[in-house]
DNA sequence: TTTGGCACTCCTGTTATTAGAGTGCTAAAC
DNA sequence: GTTTAGCACTCTAATAACAGGAGTGCCAAA
């Protein structure tokens, strides 16, 4: 069951040889990239065994082998040495940022990025409305029963939705319920806005101010019908991914770009990580996802002033060079958040000169 | 030079029965599908007539003949009869548009029906800013430096812009500017709205009235460092595109898919039909791109308000459904048109219940 | 003008063959 | 006991040879 250090060192040298050319590594191959002065035959015998471990497969009897999901688990959670960043990968993720941005254009960096730098797919989610705090809402009346809401998350993000009133609210009224939902409910998170909501609706609304009425009116429009279906998922680079030779049959590659579209299994993946505290990786099969199959997924969360709100990484071939994406995918979330949680500081941006 | 009944006749079935098939179209096969108790021997006669023309090609010397661009260009051109919508799709199409939606909704559904009717993938491009009018705009107070610019334009949508001021402004001054703002500039086109500010800028500055003075300043920080790398495009379906063998080689599919993420390329295609009254159609290289060499474009400008202001279509294979394809585009074109212009009518969504 | 006939070309799919890479096993060497 | 050389074996990938079929162009006859 437990490998010794010997057939440890050898499943990671097969690994990294795999993932660099792609081709099944054989016995003499692997004697001569290990350096271990063991002839082939000897590392027959340690590939048969790690084969009986399931950590390795030969494609059929007279090639070399290649890592099984397993294996490929066993390479990243315990032998895996992730690399450092490149100075000039560094400095071009921090130059990204650096530069002005607004938090969908902070996002749509983040992602081609990632793509860019890693040569895979990128992919960010939206920030969770839920779990950002709101920072500023306003009304502003379109027409005589149309009302624009105009929403500021903590991450600086603005969101518009049109809501139909029942009946006209004046242009003073509409202000007098924005001070009342400022006042009331600023720096909460939406889930828990909504929550409040929720009870205060409960109440008689006779005892009511006009205000608080009228915000109330507000409110429920905006967040009762909110469908959110606004699957948040913005995907860079996925033609990266035709290069790949094993994700080649056409129809693997059709679902694959079809999960890329729907967004919807992704993001339910993604979402995923939002709970743990730290990366993800999903290799293989693990995910779930057929799609995914032959794909590894990397993720991180991010966050905003401490919050995680969203999540972050690269879809890939299972054969990626991990010990760079890894650390790519990790700094990429914290640049991410560090510039969403500066805009909210007020240094979002330059004054013009 | 020019073609005989016969000749013609038998270009438009053979394209017919290649757009259905795929395959090269044998003088035997034509003989059949055409009906027109010709032998094997006389068609070929009449092909090699057409190859002669550049309106057809043979694969290789024992292959049947293909269409060429120019071939397909004459079909479209001369030989095409559209079909009309079947009641299904017409019924199908309508009803999308009749629910409620957000103009940017709307779009997305314009785009995902295209592809989905049409099994090819869909565009819209999202309207032209300069091309749509100003209906409503609106500052607002973010902090001590910074003004969130609400802009309504005519088809509905709602656009936001932060920008630093170099002074803070009071919420009455807002709003006074928000008011001068409105006054003189309601209805005008976004690019008429720039001209005569930039005429306006020339003036004395100590002449103006504070709260234009104020309308000013926002003004120039909305429109002069207006990016407009906002390449709006939304895309829809192109996994579709995998499915045909002649777009095969991974090669070209990932010069195609790169150009569907880069959409510079295609937004600029798509622009110049926006100058077009009508409908256009791009057949293989007409389009001048080379990832488009073996693809057809399909587009229809739509209009908000009789102002023509986008461009939709689909994208496929040369070699597709022209006669079913036209009609589709064509009625998603008013479809879209009408459910942007409806909007401002004020008819947008419906009165909560 | 149309058609049947015919020789010819080229693609496609099948089969056979070969070279090469890699394996597992055994027996000898360390 | 571990390592290694040797060897027979397996499977793939590449190549060539070949047959079948589809389609053509051209010619001469209808």
């Amino acid at each position: 069951m437990s490998l010794n250090p010997r057939a440890e060192f050898l499943l990671k040298t097969l690994i990294e040889r795999y993932i660099m050319d792609g081709q099944p590594v054989g016995s003499r191959t692997l004697s001569r990239q290990a350096g271990l002065d063991l002839s082939p035959a000897t590392i027959r015998n340690v590939m048969a065994d790690l084969e009986e471990l399931g950590l390795i497969q030969a494609p059929h009897t007279s090639a070399g082998r290649i890592p099984t999901a397993l294996g490929y688990r066993v390479f990243v959670d315990t032998l895996l040495k992730v690399r450092p960043l490149t100075a000039s990968d560094m400095r071009r993720m921090q130059g990204e940022f650096a530069s002005e941005h607004n938090p969908q254009q902070l996002m749509e960096s983040a992602s081609s990025l990632l793509s860019q730098i890693t040569r895979l797919a990128g992919i960010v989610t939206v920030p969770r409305q839920e779990q950002t705090a709101l920072r500023q809402i306003e009304f502003l009346s379109l027409s005589v029963n149309r009302v624009l809401v105009i929403l500021v998350t903590q991450d600086g993000r603005v969101h518009n939705r049109v809501i139909n009133t029942d009946r006209p609210y004046s242009p003073s009224e509409l202000v007098e319920a924005a001070n009342y939902f400022n006042q009331t409910y600023a720096a909460r998170s939406l889930s828990e806005v909504k929550h409040i909501l929720l009870g205060e609706m409960q109440k008689d609304s006779e005892a009511m101010q006009q205000a608080m009425t009228t915000a109330m009116h507000m409110a429920r429009s905006l967040f009762m019908d909110q469908d959110d279906t606004s699957a948040g998922l913005v995907v860079s680079g996925e033609s990266y991914l035709m290069e790949f030779p094993e994700l080649g049959s056409i129809a693997k590659m059709r679902k694959l770009f079809d999960a890329f579209s729907t967004k919807r299994d992704l993001l339910h993946l993604l979402d995923q990580s939002i709970h743990a505290t730290g990366m993800q990786i999903f290799i293989g099969g693990e995910s779930g996802y057929q799609a995914l199959e032959e794909c590894s997924v990397v993720t991180a969360p991010y966050r905003v002033d401490g919050q995680i709100v969203g999540t972050l990484g690269v879809i890939g071939p299972t054969r990626m060079a991990y010990e760079h994406v890894i650390p790519i995918v990790d700094m990429t979330a914290r640049l991410l958040g560090g510039a969403l949680s500066g805009d909210q500081a007020g240094t979002y941006g330059q004054a013009p000169g």
